[in-house]
RNA sequence: CGGGGCGUAGCGCAGCCUGGUAGCGCACCAGCUUUGGGAGCUGGCUGUCGGAGGUUCAAAUCCUCUCGCCCCGACCA
């Protein structure tokens, strides 16, 4: 489990001024958003529209975004996986090998370039890994491998929504495993699945993984990542007394509806709405035969690579923990993805003793390790408590002229808003403590 | 792509039905007073009314076309 002092996201220091960040905060829910992750994302500064499912990230959300794609990185090298980056455009060609230029429909962007070659931007990439492992991998000495990227996607959906739930352009960690037999790739496949878990229980979520159908991608079997939330788009059949699930659309369930008994145990089923964050893939042979991906055995005969998928959705991950943990105030970041652990409300913008004491705590806490917001800005009180709750770290640290008087500082949990007053002195240890806690 | 809705100041909206040359709140700028939960007063700035065409003496308002955005559906790692 991580620890406070590795937490740092960007740059030299990880303390910021919010006088210098760009965090446009919004009083007035925005016309153009549905769902609470939407309008948070939007109210807290974190996402700007561009066009329809096409966002910037802003710099709250981009670290936002940051400490889940460490958290991804994390996990998966742990499984050996290895990091590359492919290309965002990909030549027709490789997508004619596997038929997928035809079938993927108007959900792939397609373009030319200046000499009228087709083109299109990946909405995934089984295509372009498959062609770099089968020049590369000639023997089962080289197998089994997994590769991963975390990548900007382009899918011209026929609807975005719903923010970076479903944007046209959303980044994605995508990983592609290459085994040499059916019993390696289940191997493969438990261990991202076991590495999903892990992932999304680090993010802080309350998820379910469920049997699922394969769509566009193929293959022969496939589990769905489900983070329970009422706003989510996919119905999922749970039995409660033997673990089953499944996504309502899955063959084995399909048009399910509560009471309905249980594929399994035959125990009644429950319907629960849920927001797909994850979804692995047993490949098989689909892509590796058609793309003519081999390697030699052991008596050195040709055999077809058998590969699997595994996808996370990096904004949706953000997006659905926001519909987690959320109140009538604003966010209420998981630490392990707050953009900051700590965000410092000095209640005063102008020079003095509050403001000197509120520099000094975050030079300590940024030497404990800690991601620290400096609120420096000249505003009052009410104004930084909205921002702040708004904003939604984890800890407050609230510096007043009263209580400095009485030598006290104010810690406050924004998840239950519970205070407690410290000297200055104890701040940064006593924070450390919680933030450990939370953080593990 | 079918159905519905909306485009007026940075944000949220009124004005449109019944044409007369654009308004409210917040934000922003200046000053003074304020300072522990979105401050008060005074003064100020801000608009190709999404775009094009048409009707009319006159169009945010009526008509036609068009673009964008949102919601429902179908669709979907």
């Amino acid at each position: 489990m991580p620890s406070a002092t590795t937490s740092s996201t960007s740059g030299s220091s990880n303390a910021m001024r919010q006088s210098g960040l760009l965090i446009p905060t919004l009083r007035d829910e925005p016309g153009e958003a549905e769902i609470v992750s939407h309008k948070l994302m939007l109210r807290a500064g974190l996402i700007r529209k561009v066009a329809a499912g096409v966002y910037t990230y802003l710099p709250l959300g981009l670290r936002v975004i940051r400490k889940v794609e460490r958290i991804i990185r994390e996990e998966l090298n742990k499984t050996g996986a290895q990091e590359v980056l492919m290309p965002i455009a990909a030549p027709a060609e490789l997508w004619q090998e596997t038929g997928r230029w035809d079938f993927y429909g108007k959900e792939l962007f397609r373009l030319k370039d200046r000499h009228e070659r087709d083109f299109c931007l990946g909405p995934t990439h089984e295509e372009i890994i498959t062609d770099l492992v089968r020049r590369e991998v000639r023997s089962y000495r080289q197998l089994p491998a997994t590769f991963y990227q975390i990548q900007t996607k382009f899918r011209d959906e026929i609807r975005p929504r719903f923010g970076l739930m479903r944007g046209r352009e959303f980044i994605m960690k995508d990983a592609y495993s290459f085994d040499a037999d059916d019993a390696g790739a289940k191997e493969s496949y438990r261990k991202m699945y076991e590495a999903y878990r892990t992932i999304f229980t680090r993010c802080g979520l309350t998820f379910r993984p469920v049997e699922a159908d394969t769509g566009l991608i193929g293959g022969t079997s496939s589990h769905e990542f489900m983070v329970l939330a009422d706003t989510g788009e996919d119905g999922i059949a749970v039995c409660d007394a033997c673990e089953y699930a499944a996504n309502v659309e899955h063959a084995a369930v399909r048009n399910a509806t509560g009471g309905e008994a249980c594929p399994r145990c035959a125990k009644p089923l429950r319907i629960v709405r849920g927001i797909e964050v994850g979804h692995v893939f047993m490949l098989g042979t689909k892509y590796s035969e058609k793309m003519k991906a081999v390697y030699l055995d052991k008596q050195g005969q040709d055999r077809a690579i058998v590969m699997g998928c595994y996808g996370i959705g990096v904004g949706r991950t953000a997006a659905a923990a926001i519909e987690q943990n959320h109140d009538a105030k604003g966010i209420i970041w998981p630490a392990p993805i707050a953009p900051f652990h700590v965000h410092v409300l000095p209640l005063a913008g102008k020079p003095g003793a509050v403001l000197d004491a509120a520099h000094a705590l975050e030079a300590e806490l940024e030497k404990a390790g800690m991601d620290v917001l400096l609120d420096d800005r000249d505003e009052r009180p009410g104004v930084k408590f909205n921002d702040a709750d708004l904003i939604g770290c984890p800890y407050h640290v609230v510096i007043g002229d009263k209580g400095l008087k009485d030598g006290q500082i104010e810690l406050k949990e924004r998840r239950t808003g519970a205070v407690t007053k410290l000297g200055p002195a104890d701040a940064a240890a006593r924070l450390k403590e919680r933030l450990q806690a939370a953080l593990s």
